[in-house]
RNA sequence: CGGGGCGUGGCUCAGCCCGGUUAGAGCGCUUGGUUCGGGACCAAGAGGUCGUGGGUUCGAAUCCCACCGCCCCGACCA
């Protein structure tokens, strides 16, 4: 391809709006274009690079069985009421106006149709199905550039198989696939254990790259391997435990002291030894939650334990049905709600909380003996430097950006849409699913955020648009462009993917910034003072490494440094 | 949705606080010339409803109100 025919707009500056390094390096270098909050323009230099990570996602995706579909974006939304999703999703759920129609943010519905449909008896199964689509979510704040957006491509397969013990074994196929599919885009990237959330399902794990910029926190073991979002990560946190002297219940005047730490230090007790009291509710019940000390609750695992999404009480509220504001509030003698508390607190006794009256407390409480705990459950949130709860080593919190999700589904959507088979008896089963998407867009940017620097884009050959940025220093000189144009046919008849920057008037060092904007891994720049001894650079983006060959050498150099 | 910031030629920004001629700069663009190995130089040009609407005023980019858009933090995030 020759630069001075092909639209790429390049710029010098970094556009206002762009903070993370892959946004603004993807606007400079001309692979995007902004069009509105999160929707933005795929360019011809963009869209080459999203082709080579499709092309990849498929190879590896055919490699285990998977077959491609196209499905629509536009859905009727019966079937998302069916699966109760149309709630679920809420106004994330992009609605078309005249038309009883949604814009699917990802398509569970139509792929469990088509197998409720026509998938009837065992020996249909297993089926892997796969589509790259773009996915529709109103995000209530996009971000982050082509991260976060309100269109855009996700890879997304679906597995049904007979039995949980068959899905494990497609949900694992997808797990080593994924792993290669990153490999291969060039991506230093982790899996965590992950929390389903609105999905469902029996179990889920994400594929992570670290990154300040990521959105999602998770908790890494540096030792053994341990790895999990921070929605489910858990620590070998002390239990709080009982101790030998336990003495019966006696409220206690606290004036003033309402936080955690007012109360230790007024009391000159350990943290520890406070039962915080959180008051939440669901769409209908009223919860108390008991906390250790300081410990900071988990709404993740909140969810997970309740079964439902769980709101904080309002302080008028609160005031109604405990008779005490927060700080305040225990567990001791309340009616009317729901009591769980975190594992760390099983079955402790000497407790310290709230009286359910302003400005006192109640010391001495006994879990087992004063009050009735509904469940003990993993509810805190864990921080860094606590131990690892498979080696005891100190975990790390890292922020991370999450690239892909496995999930396996089980039979929740195939219950809710009727999707069955008859077995080998005769009898009718709910067809067992799992899904598994990949972010498109997401493998882009992370590639470029850990491939670059100051002066723009470091591509890995896998995904780079081009192979070789071809760059002719002097356009007047006709043995420059001689010399530029014989390698720049070479290349490409040798079936190198070359970008020939063959401007006229644009000077040498506008041509090498641009060169190592777009960040081709290879640079050949044919100017006189070397052309006069019969040879040409060669540039490796990667590294910055310069070697001058002779001219008849640089195809040969440059396949063997593509062919490894 | 809460908090904050911004909106002025294609891009990056100044001017606004303290209203007053033809609204500026750099980059980019056009033409001519000189340059030609790390974002060249000279000269001449083109290009702007100052986000939109309303208000105050003799007079609004500038002050006031409303709305829209974009970015950041938070909430949210199959």
């Amino acid at each position: 391809m020759r630069l001075s025919t092909y639209f790429l707009p390049t710029l010098k500056e970094n556009p206002a709006d762009a903070t993370m390094a892959s946004h603004r390096l993807m606007v400079r270098a001309g692979l995007i274009r902004p069009l509105a909050a999160g929707i933005y323009s795929w360019l011809p230099m963009g869209w080459r690079v999203m082709k080579k990570v499709m092309e990849i996602i498929r190879e590896e995706m055919d490699a285990i069985g998977g077959q491609e579909f196209q499905l629509p974006a536009l859905n009727p939304i019966e079937i998302w009421e069916e699966t109760g999703r149309v709630e679920a999703f809420g106004d994330t759920l992009f609605h078309i106006k005249n038309r009883p129609l949604v814009l699917a943010p990802t398509h569970e519905e139509i792929f469990t149709t088509i197998a409720r449909d026509n998938m009837k008896s065992y020996r249909d199964f297993p089926q892997i199905w796969y589509q790259i689509q773009t996915k529709f979510r109103n995000e209530p704040r996009p971000r982050s550039g082509v991260i976060r957006g309100r269109q855009f491509f996700m890879k997304d397969s679906y597995t049904f198989d007979r039995s949980f013990e068959e899905l494990d074994k497609s949900y694992l196929l997808h797990r080593e696939a994924y792993k290669k599919i990153y490999s291969r885009s060039g991506l230093k990237f982790f899996i965590v254990g992950a929390s389903s959330g609105a999905m469902g399902g029996t179990g889920s794990q994400e594929f992570m790259v670290e990154s300040v910029d990521g959105e999602d926190t998770c908790a890494l073991c540096d030792d053994c391997g341990y790895a999990a979002n921070l929605e489910v990560a858990s620590s070998a946190v002390k239990p709080v435990g009982r101790l030998d002297d336990s003495r019966s219940i006696e409220e206690i005047h606290t004036p003033n002291a309402k936080t955690i730490d007012q109360v230790a230090a007024f009391l000159k007790v350990s943290t520890d030894r406070l039962a915080k009291s959180l008051v939440y509710k669901t769409d209908d019940t009223a919860v108390l939650i008991l906390m250790a000390g300081n410990d900071q609750l988990n709404e993740a695992k909140l969810t997970a334990a309740l079964g439902k999404g769980a709101v904080p009480m309002q302080p008028e509220e609160l005031a109604l049905s405990t008779g005490a504001g927060a700080g305040s509030i225990g567990p001791v003698g309340l009616k009317n709600f729901r009591i769980i508390a975190d594992k760390r607190l099983e079955d402790a006794n000497e407790l310290i909380s709230g009286a359910n009256k302003d400005d006192y407390h109640i010391a001495h409480v006994d879990l087992m003996r004063d009050v009735k705990v509904d469940g003990y459950y993993d509810l805190r949130t864990i921080s860094a430097g606590e131990s690892c709860p498979g080696c005891g080593h100190q975990l790390r919190v890292v922020n991370a950006i999450e690239i892909g999700h496995i999930f396996k589904l089980g039979t929740k959507y195939s219950a809710a849409l009727h999707a069955s088979y008859l077995d080998e008896a005769g009898e009718e089963k709910p067809i067992v699913m799992g899904s598994y998407g990949i972010g498109v867009e997401r493998i882009i940017a992370c590639h470029i955020e850990q491939n670059h620097d100051d002066n723009g884009i470091k591509w890995d050959k896998a995904v780079s648009p081009f192979d070789v940025h071809l760059a002719s220093v002097n356009m007047d000189n006709k043995d420059v462009v001689a010399a530029a144009d014989k390698v720049y046919s070479d290349l490409k008849e040798a079936g190198i993917e070359v970008l020939y920057d063959d401007r006229q008037g644009v000077t040498p060092g506008f041509k090498f910034k641009d060169a190592d904007l777009l960040g081709m891994p290879v640079q050949v720049i044919v100017g006189e003072r070397n052309l006069k001894q019969g040879n040409i650079e060669l540039k490796f983006r990667s590294t910055g490494e310069r070697k001058v060959v002779p001219s008849a050498q640089v195809l040969s150099e440059i396949k063997s440094y593509l062919a490894n």
